[in-house]
RNA sequence: GCCCUUGUAGCUCAGCUGGUAGAGCAAUUGAUUUGUAAUCAAUAGGUCCGCGGUUCGAAUCCGUGCGGGGGCACCA
């Protein structure tokens, strides 16, 4: 006679032994029509799962997290079911949930085409309107083995195989002829799922996620709880591709990429007029937080990176150059070993540290091919990179102005949403533990004290110390991992770095790694994404176009651009035989952010009419008042 | 690197089952002189990614190489 709980605290009494499907008939008729699992005791279980004893319950529908995951879940073998159905001899693997959808591995040699999505999507949805039953069953290991083998599903029987002994096998059928292996739970019947999915693309995926294994072919599709909720994905997901870096930075003419350097940026005017920008904005900022800029060599002899350790753990991504005397150079991945052997020369004592070193250094990395994706990732990049030379006793102190400086530079470029991840030692490590304790101890005070969202990533720390990265939220509420911030005991040893201290002893110093945006192209990736193309006006490529209304004003607008030239704010002055329309149209599609009309008016009142990006408000100013007003915009705080 | 997919004018894209290319925008020229998101007309523009093959004939079919895209793996 189970006494049920429900979160608000009433109580159910039942006669007899009770599943979820009795309780919520028993709580509402709507929630018995809406619900679709429940969790005993704070486990998720199917609705018909069969209740003995006193127990808190939960019935979730497709409005709770855990309800739209069992939609998910329960799409994904359908459309299992659907696959094996129209494609006779395909086998199954897996087929978990994932943010927004669901996808399942399919062993099958023909590849599967767009055609093929559309044929399974429509069996899914003759399934689902047949609302077949679902049935869990338990079975014993050997049986599950010998079952999955006899019909050749040979992973399936691997996946058992691999399950530990103690756990119970769960088989579940979805009406009489389809069943998968599967820890559940499951809706009760596949009319459920609803018809808020769609199948969205066919990929490649290793087996078991090891690129030593088979290929398998890897559907992915999205599931949602309304027809609205999937709707309102499919336009996110078509906003972003607007907001493609690629795609803008073609249009907006920042940028190209081309056969003969793939994953290497040609950086048109525009593109690298904001490259300039954020470099100089970032000079002042680290100038005025202490660090000393310098500049080290691209291309350095192999013993260097054999001493260093990059030759043997980094060497198949390293660039390497063979000169006529065949000695053989690699082309720096990073800049450390370099601000290593300028932090060597002189002597340093104790007094000459924290010694911040920084560099915006390019680096070449060899990038697997199938990596490269524009800005994102790429295999030439400019890294705004520095060194921190310090005693162990200044960890912490540096760790917050490194931390600081981080959040106050995202802050100015429009990212305020930024979370820390930080990462302890890991199993394989260098140095003792007393050290890593005071490592991590001053590492994680120095989170602690940004008072930002953070997450601990056990033992994902480097092999030379532990590590923070910055993590900013984007416009359209993405994730990017920019910055990093990572302490290590170890290679200013390996490169003979040392100081002398209080005592007059010889130490080797701590080294800080740290970056701010990472690297400088992927950042700018990044910010043209989060802006769309539209940046703020100090970091705008080309910020202002001058437009006469006729040919009448065009000496006028002439001498509004010198003098906004003159005053450092970017112009161009357009004096094609269009009409006004035509240039506002065009100039606003290239995302200038302010237009500077002149006209009659103005000519006799030495005035400018602003029309901004985005805005058909007018706003005539004086020129001097505009030029004053907006080149301080420039300015660098 | 692996799987799938893709490469046509400066850009965006048509070109069905093989008969040597077309549109819109941009460009150029001319007319229009415009007050806040496309004025009209004419002209010019192509090694159909490279190489090889099949064929009387290849942008189209096949092979191969190189790029791009979507994933997987990788990201010290």
């Amino acid at each position: 006679m189970p006494i049920i709980t429900l979160p608000d605290g009433k109580e159910l009494n039942f006669l007899k032994e009770v599943t979820g499907i009795e309780i919520s008939k028993k709580i509402s008729k709507s929630l018995a029509k809406d619900a679709l699992i429940i969790s005993v005791n704070g486990e998720l279980r199917d609705l018909y799962h069969i209740i003995k004893n006193d127990c808190y319950v939960k019935i979730f529908t497709s409005k709770d997290p855990e309800g739209l995951e069992v939609i998910r879940h329960d799409a994904a073998h359908i459309m299992a079911m659907a696959v094996q159905e129209l494609f006779p001899g395909t086998q199954v693997t897996i087929g978990p949930v994932i943010e927004n959808g669901f996808y399942y591995d399919f062993a099958r040699k023909e590849p599967f085409t767009s055609d093929d999505l559309k044929k399974i999507e429509k069996r899914m949805s003759e399934i689902i309107d047949k609302d077949i039953k679902t049935r869990r069953e338990v079975w014993e290991r050997e049986k599950a083995i010998n079952h999955f083998k006899k019909i050749g599903e040979k992973y399936k029987a691997e996946i058992i195989e691999s399950i530990p002994k103690n756990e119970e096998l769960s088989i579940y059928h979805h009406g009489d002829t389809w069943h998968d292996l599967c820890r559940g739970p499951h809706l009760v019947s596949s009319g459920k799922i609803g018809k808020a999915f769609k199948l969205t693309k066919v990929s490649g995926a290793y087996w078991r996620g090891n690129s030593k294994n088979e290929m398998l072919q890897r559907i992915y599709g999205t599931g949602w709880a309304t027809h609205k909720d999937l709707e309102s994905y499919l336009k996110r997901i078509e906003e972003a591709e607007k907001r493609d870096h690629r795609k803008l930075g073609k249009e907006m003419d920042l940028f190209h990429f081309r056969e003969e350097s793939p994953g290497s940026v040609f950086w048109h005017e525009k593109g690298w007029s904001l490259f300039r920008k954020l470099i100089n904005y970032m000079r002042a900022k680290q100038d005025a937080a202490g660090y000393k800029e310098v500049n080290t060599p691209e291309v350095l002899d192999r013993l260097l990176w054999e001493k260093s350790g990059h030759w043997e753990k980094y060497g198949a991504n390293m660039y390497t150059t063979q000169t006529p005397d065949e000695k053989v150079f690699a082309i720096k991945p990073m800049n450390c070993p370099g601000h290593i052997h300028v932090f060597n020369q002189g002597l340093k004592s104790y007094r000459d540290l924290p010694l911040r070193i920084t560099e915006f250094g390019k680096v070449h990395r060899y990038e697997p091919s199938g990596s490269l994706h524009g800005l994102l990732r790429v295999r030439a990049f400019t890294q705004d990179d520095a060194h921190i030379f310090c005693s162990e006793d200044q960890i912490t102190s540096e760790c917050l102005n490194v931390t600081n400086l981080i959040l106050d530079i995202y802050k100015d470029l429009g990212f305020e949403n930024v979370i820390l991840k930080y990462a302890d030692r890991p199993e394989v490590r260098v140095g003792n533990d007393d050290v890593w304790d005071k490592a991590e101890e001053s590492l994680l005070k120095a989170v602690k004290e940004t008072k930002l969202e953070y997450t601990i990533n056990k033992g994902e720390g480097a092999f030379y110390g532990p590590k923070i990265e910055f993590v900013l939220r984007d416009a359209i509420g993405r994730d990017w991992q920019c910055g990093t911030l990572q302490v290590d005991f170890n290679l200013p040893g390996r490169l003979e770095a040392s100081y002398i201290d209080k005592s007059g002893a010889k130490k080797i110093p701590v080294m800080l790694h740290r970056a701010l945006f990472g690297s400088l192209e992927r950042f700018i990736g990044i910010l043209i994404e989060h802006y769309a193309g539209k940046f703020p006006f100090w970091i705008s490529p080309l910020q202002t176009v001058v437009i006469p209304i006729s040919e009448d004003f065009e000496d006028y607008a002439k001498i509004v651009y010198e003098k906004v030239k003159k005053a450092g704010i970017s112009s161009f002055v357009d004096l094609k035989k269009h009409n006004l329309n035509y240039k506002i149209r065009e100039h606003s599609l290239a995302k200038i952010p302010i237009l500077l009309i002149c006209g009659k008016k103005e000519v006799d009142t030495n005035s400018v009419t602003i029309r901004r990006l985005d805005s058909n408000k007018q706003e005539n100013m004086e020129l001097k008042s505009f030029i004053k007003k907006f080149s301080a915009l420039n300015k660098i705080s």
